[in-house]
DNA sequence: CCGCGCTGTGTAATCGTTTACAGTATCGGC
DNA sequence: GCCGATACTGTAAACGATTACACAGCGCGG
């Protein structure tokens, strides 16, 4: 800085009056004479005073700062969420600290360090795969009440979380395809020990059987919510003896790399065989085909957990437990009914 | 918090030696004798002591963060980048502070108070819209050396500039149009105003002409890197008498929303129009038809700023000019020769 | 044996706020 | 004219680190 910048003992001198009193107007405005008090903003305006983070961190023993943890900052559905969340802290006068954990080392101490550390106030986390301990850890310093899990969460931690309705978005996908006529269904997982994995291929699952559809073993695919599983998925498919007539994958962007792979392999997309998504990236309406997929309104869901971290943090009361957050069907044109003239099985 | 956090000052009665011994183990590990050095690590571990930043920000005079300002966090574009900067971030303490200046209110007071609050030490500003006024402010505290622009830059001001060949692009992308044959080629811009749309737009023209190919006033097109503009774009070019047998996009999206809205229209993408976008986000490889563009290597983008603020804040010397990173013809499927029997303009 | 330099440690000031507590007017009621 | 309440404002002590400066002990050359 080229000129020191202006402290509350500036605007002080400058105004005729103590810090105290400055410090006053700033936080407790009513606490302060009229006449005195616009002094004091005039003082404070002649100087171009602004307070100092740092030293009202340390006094008043907070951050001003909320950390969310994104496993991986590059991907659309990561990143709207966050959109919604830094739209959520907006106007609060916290800052929002990001912190790939897939880019960044995370261990069992990172959370806990972060809050002794005084560097944050409460954490968003996006990331069900972060270490049980680091949840111990957390709890044993009484920063539960500031932790709030957003889509993902660690099993049987008692931790507050806000997530769309899994179990019913696959619900939902495998009752429009067989509502289609599709009863060979087949199903792109997301990685393994992903909580979002287990909700949804079990909701698929139960479904497929409620409505007495085919299973085979070798429908359900291997995924791992990219891209580049979907086309893998997509050799993997195309190499069977006997082809489901649908596909239910766990996110949009394996359903992109399906149908691209699916493509390439002589196969349409809805004509010779149905892809349906999850999540409705903003992708998904201009692919071609536009894709059929289960919707989760993530601007939405990134808003809301901001909103319940601030109550928290405000209240210094733990956030309740949240309903799952409802997902609805958008059915675009990857689905359609089963090909009954299909090429190779008729 | 449950039990206070551990003090220096718990450490050194702990460790029987002075806070001042404390802090020296802590930073300055080589001016204290090796016995009390143990003594003190096995305080700090007895006591679970982690420095607390704020004491030390305040202390120290910075604050040990750096401000990313980004237009849209929820655009890949933006996001891809942005986990580069984390990775380059990665273990040097300092922390992410993001904002989305499309849902955040930016004045001209934003970044400059961030600095004067102590919130700041330096920023990267993805935002080439930034008011001017901005800057100015930020010079006039001397924090001139401590910003860094990526990708976009605000006209006429000496920031130190980190971004792509813009202009180079461009050519590349009607150059390669050119040697398949085309000489009727569109373009669908970014939003007016914009430093990149000014670049790629003029990159383009300048090729056009220098290989005399065909130039209509309305082949240039209006957009703003977002799907839908690429889609409206395409309503247009499908309404035209005489069409562009090729379209160089300023962005992937918009090259995406074009495709779809051609498609829906009746056109295929290469048959009867070649599509070329620009910054080769994840998605593109794996469109229908793969797309072909101009690579930006946005991870290492963000790396390669992280990197250079982080020098800038350790030498206190503004970063030097940086020259234009250059970029990449990608090509794949949805570029080809011009369909010489086309179905409406033989 | 003195004085110098070196090494290692402690003392205390400092960073810029907030706020408990104390102090001073002013006013009304008696 | 005195007392108490009320309404402001000031004094000074935190918050938890870093570091200039002082000081103690030791070894060594003269």
């Amino acid at each position: 800085m080229i000129q020191k910048a202006a402290t509350i003992h500036d605007v002080a001198r400058s105004a005729n009056v103590s810090t105290a009193t400055v410090s006053r107007v700033l936080t407790h405005p009513e606490r302060v004479a009229e006449p005195t008090r616009t002094m004091v903003r005039d003082a404070i305006r002649r100087t171009g005073y602004r307070v100092n983070q740092a030293a009202r961190n340390l006094r008043l023993q907070r951050a001003n700062a909320v950390l969310v943890l994104v496993p991986n900052l590059g991907k659309p559905f990561y990143s709207e969420i966050l959109a919604g969340i830094s739209e959520g802290f907006s106007g609060s006068d916290y800052a929002v600290l990001i912190l790939d954990t897939e880019r960044n080392p995370v261990t069992e101490r990172t959370l806990a360090d972060n809050f002794l550390n005084n560097r944050i106030d409460g954490a968003i986390v996006l990331d069900g795969g972060l270490p049980r301990a680091a949840l111990t850890a957390c709890r044993a310093m009484g920063a539960q009440t500031r932790v709030v899990f957003l889509c993902e969460w660690v099993e049987g931690e008692r931790f507050p979380v806000l997530a769309s309705d899994n179990a019913d978005g696959a619900r939902q996908a495998v009752r429009h395809l067989n509502a289609l006529g599709h009863t060979k269904i087949a199903h792109i997982t997301g990685p393994e020990g992903n909580v979002l994995t287990a909700a949804r291929r079990e909701g698929m699952v139960t479904e497929r059987t409620r409505l007495s559809c085919a299973a085979r073993a070798d429908w359900i695919l291997r995924g791992d919510f990219s891209l580049k599983s979907g086309h893998e998925a997509a050799q993997k498919i195309l190499a069977m003896d006997e082809r489901p007539t649908a596909v239910f994958c766990s996110a949009d962007m394996v359903a992109f790399g399906l149908i691209a792979g699916l493509h390439a392999g002589g196969l349409r997309v809805p004509d010779d065989i149905s892809v349906i998504g999850f999540d409705d990236i903003e992708m998904s309406e201009f692919y071609v085909p536009a894709l059929t997929t289960i919707r989760q309104d993530r601007l939405r869901l990134g808003r809301r957990a901001a909103t319940l971290l601030r109550a928290a943090l405000e209240n210094g009361t733990a956030p309740g437990d949240e309903p799952p957050v409802p997902v609805e069907l958008v059915v675009r044109a990857s689905t359609a009914p089963p090909n009954t003239r299909s090429p190779r099985h008729g």
